[in-house]
DNA sequence: GCTTAATGTTAACAAAGTTAACATAAGAAA
DNA sequence: TTTCTTATGTTAACTTTGTTAACATTAAGC
């Protein structure tokens, strides 16, 4: 009776530990609370993940996965460049605001080591494939020198490093929109604020 | 001869938590190797410090204020207002790049929580005082309207987000300059990739 | 000198990650 | 069907860590 085998043991430990980041991050996520909640040995996730790295690996895989799946479904749908890069800058701060702990988790410092676990590299480089691909499909059609490709790449990376940052301090709480203004208004606006620039120096 | 009282336990504690700190970063840090190391009792660091949250602190507390000092010698040697936000941009990732432990101690979750412990806080609130004194000096002499000042105030935030993406992105080795390029012009490159922009669209 | 606060020490506790040794169920092979 | 093998569980240990309590000693002020 003591079913032995229940057989999604894999799964759900999958789905309680992916709640348990939600709320308390890894840090707070305990193999062993884990197990216990799960109603199975202590040892028993062992036997279906490669330790505690091998579950955030798990969970950051489908991080990636649902990162990597926003953000071409936004750029499939936008024509031009500016807009692309803009939408995409929204999606990806987008992203970390509506799943801060799965965005901390593929980016920050307690993600497991890409080295060690085949499938999250893969999922990593797949994601900023994507990213890549669509912030230079610039100019598919032109011809560009390569300064003009050097110049393309940095906009890139400056545009990148703008939602980054963006994100890392709004789920932070370290800026916040003034009380009139909503959250997603104030992203596009911090996002913007280079692009319509009316310098009166 | 055992010398019970060496005087100075605190000090090297704190000295020697950083060296780790440094190399190890904040989980890396354990309290009672930290006490083997210093050839102290491991119970000891308890009597100097309110756990191992109190020695982070400790270290925190430091690393704002030489944050800050940074930024206020920059800032206070640079006149015109766009040239400011540069070299505050710089500096700012100039203290991410030379001391990444000590910026992700500051900025990053491991840090200990700042109502816990006043002096952190208000190391803390004086790094970003600094920040904000440095970036908004922009029109001292100028009476700015509503619209004007709020703009100033959402370009310092766009400004502090670049700056805080690129030095994140920088320090965690996701994005590095081409092999042709230094470290310090690619950082510069991307700090002013939207303020010399030409656009042909 | 005596008292007291500061500073150390040892010993214990609980929680966590991890592994080894053993047990049982399921499925393939005979 | 019976047997062998593998996957999956369990229990029990070991290690490290954070932390606290109980006790010891030193330094400093009265």
């Amino acid at each position: 009776m003591g079913k032995y085998h229940h057989g999604d043991v894999r799964n759900v430990l999958l789905q309680k530990a992916e709640n348990i980041l939600i709320d308390e991050g890894p840090t707070g996520l305990s193999l062993r609370r884990l197990a216990r909640l799960t109603g199975v040995s202590e040892a028993a996730p062992y036997r279906h993940f490669d330790g505690k790295d091998g579950i955030l690996a798990a969970v950051a895989i489908s991080a990636f996965e649902r990162f990597a799946q926003k953000l071409e479904d936004v750029a499939a749908r936008i024509d031009t460049h500016e807009d692309r890069i803009m939408a995409l800058g929204a999606a990806y701060v987008g992203f970390a605001i509506e799943h801060p702990q799965h965005f901390r988790l593929i980016f920050g410092r307690e993600r497991p080591p890409l080295d060690q676990y085949p499938e999250l590299r893969d999922a990593a480089d797949n994601a900023f494939d994507v990213l890549q691909r669509a912030v230079t499909s610039v100019d598919r059609k032109a011809e560009m020198t390569l300064t003009e490709a050097a110049t393309a790449y940095n906009r890139a990376l400056a545009a990148w490093s703008r939602a980054h940052g963006i994100a890392i301090l709004v789920i932070d709480g370290m800026i916040a929109p003034p009380a009139d203004i909503e959250l997603d208004d104030f992203v596009l606006g911090l996002l913007a604020e280079d692009l319509n620039r009316t310098d009166a120096a």
